[in-house]
DNA sequence: GAATTTTATGCCAGCGCTGGCAATTTTCTT
DNA sequence: AAGAAAATTGCCAGCGCTGGCATAAAATTC
């Protein structure tokens, strides 16, 4: 057994090279000769030697770290970012190192910069909501760091920026209902101040009103993105005397709720009542009746976010400052159906 | 805009000290002046100073991040280590490098040690199923390696490890059944080869004996720890003659699961048929009629688990080698009632 | 007040690696 | 075959920091 790590001094001893072209083989720089660098290969290999990525780091100024910064309202949302950003990761060498930060703290923008000095990262990858702090944004921008945000709706800079269209997505789902024959529909919106709030209603809104029905003042809810607020915000709406045919609640979590305080209201869905979501979270396909619900490509989104930073860390900038818009898709269950 | 980062030998320069002072000051060391900390603290802070890690890395061996090592059978259950882990970690200014594995993988052993070395990681946390790897365990022993594994079984060595006894949680759900009135009872096991499987399923079974009541050959039916393969293990069980009064199910996708098979044959939870599930995830408080089910303390075990890695890592031996063992909960809600 | 202990600070080497350039060898020209 | 160009390799400095020891200053002892 080893008891000291084997360093690349070690290697260019035994192959009887200098370090620096060892070096060379293991940044797969071209000058090195055939010969040579098969030999070295072979020693690498045989003392089961792995460079020390801080001293490589120290000397080269890389890290081969990336960071992901996030807040923690949807943990399923970001399990599959994680996810994406991973198989990324992997493939091209590099380690993640995940932060999750508070989006309200007064230092959030201070704090995600020291992160990424301190852990000398390569570069980070901010996810909604942070991503929406252009604060933040800029303060890495001034600091030279590598970045991309994740984004459900565009951004005031739209580089360095993957986003889903949210708004062509809920008008989508607007669409459906209303060719389901749907058309007083309730809302349950997310909370103020999040952009993706505005922008889901917005999408919704308009396309009901292209197709002549409008989306009446009583008949919106304000959530708050979780089960409960779903269900409070359902009650209100079927309290209502002119009842809607069909709710859409602006994610999964909250039409759950509705569901849930819907069945407790003797509604059956989707016979008395349609109601969709969005995510298309685990809990869509397991609730009875199974939801239809809205689906981003989010491990996509996180794939391109992630190449996308690489391709800036090695300088490689053609396309990594150019926007990428992705589209979210329709995904119907059983939990609406037409009025007939 | 600074152009460049301030370095220890800037700090040192302004506060008219050798670096080795400030070094001190950055790392707690008891050898330094009053006065002189305070001026050199002083101008960190103005010169919003962070020392470089990969530098302190190299001179220390140290690198101040942790790892975690895991597969991805369980989402939910991942994220809430993760979660338990962070807070650890911000707490004692290190960082987390995640790191899925295919547990399956031939390499596994290897490709871990070399995640390890390649980023010069302090500790490591195994997740389950992979904490079961012996293999593993040995191969981090042996290169001096940190490491702590959770786990849900006793495992051969006791040390580095962190359980939840679940044999005990399952022989909890047991009584609770029995005290309910159900004697006949389904039971839905998890895939084979997995510890977690056979320790679930005998302090259950061990527990209804005491009580007198025996679990059934053609009352076990094997999962995959699915949903799928809840519904096809409880149609199973349901198909049979004499049909069990309450279904346990070794995890709560599969007790959802179950749920839905019973409903699709007309069966009315609980008043029909009792279910219950295990993890308490997300699921179970969401689904109609809410999940009676066990939750384990994964977010507490994660924080020991870091704090027992953290504690080995600085050198505080003392109580990091003993186990550390958790009991799970009994959450009881509307899936289960007693009989009659 | 000299000797001793304690406290505070500095110096040097080196952690393991890469960048830039120089040196060497090989290959190609003419 | 001599000179030029290209391919290969090596040397040195230094990335930013800490460990170990030496030194200097202050506090304590007798």
């Amino acid at each position: 057994m080893l008891s000291k790590k084997a360093t690349i001094d070690d290697v260019a001893r035994l192959a009887d090279v200098s370090i620096r072209t060892v070096s060379r083989v293991i940044n797969d720089s071209p000058r090195v000769g055939q010969a040579t660098r098969a030999k070295i290969k072979q020693i690498i290999e045989d003392l089961n030697y792995h460079p020390n990525t801080q001293a490589r780091g120290l000397a080269a100024r890389r890290s081969y770290l990336l960071g992901m910064i996030y807040d923690n309202p949807d943990a399923l949302y970001i399990n599959d970012v994680q996810r994406g950003v991973l198989s990324v990761c992997r493939e091209s060498g590099y380690e993640l190192v995940v932060h999750p930060c508070d989006m309200h703290s007064d230092t959030l923008t201070e704090e995600a910069v020291s992160f990424v000095n301190r852990s000398q990262l390569d570069g980070v990858i901010i996810l909604p909501p942070i991503s929406e702090n252009n604060d933040l944004a800029g303060a890495l921008a001034k600091n030279n760091v590598n970045y991309v945000r994740l984004a459900s709706v565009p951004l005031d800079k739209a580089e360095h920026v993957v986003i889903s269209n949210e708004r062509s997505a809920t008008a989508a789902m607007a669409e459906y209902l209303v060719g389901l024959g749907h058309c007083r529909i309730g809302y349950i919106a997310g909370p103020k101040g999040m952009k993706s709030t505005r922008e889901r209603l917005e999408g919704f809104c308009d396309a009901l009103e292209k197709h002549g029905c409008k989306l009446e003042t009583e008949m919106i809810a304000r959530g708050a993105y979780t089960f409960e607020s779903g269900i409070e915000c359902a009650r209100m709406l079927l309290a209502n005397p002119n009842r809607p045919t069909a709710i859409f609640a602006s994610n999964d979590e909250m039409a759950v709720g509705a569901i849930t305080a819907a069945q407790e209201m003797g509604l059956k869905i989707p016979d008395d009542l349609s109601i969709a979501g969005f995510d298309d979270s685990i809990l869509a396909s397991r609730i009875t009746p199974r939801l239809t619900t809205i689906r981003r490509p989010v491990m996509q989104m996180a794939r391109k976010a992630t190449v996308k930073l690489i391709a800036a860390v090695d300088g490689r900038e053609e396309d990594a400052c150019r926007g990428v818009t992705l589209v979210p898709s329709l995904v119907t269950r059983d939990s609406t159906r037409s009025l007939d």
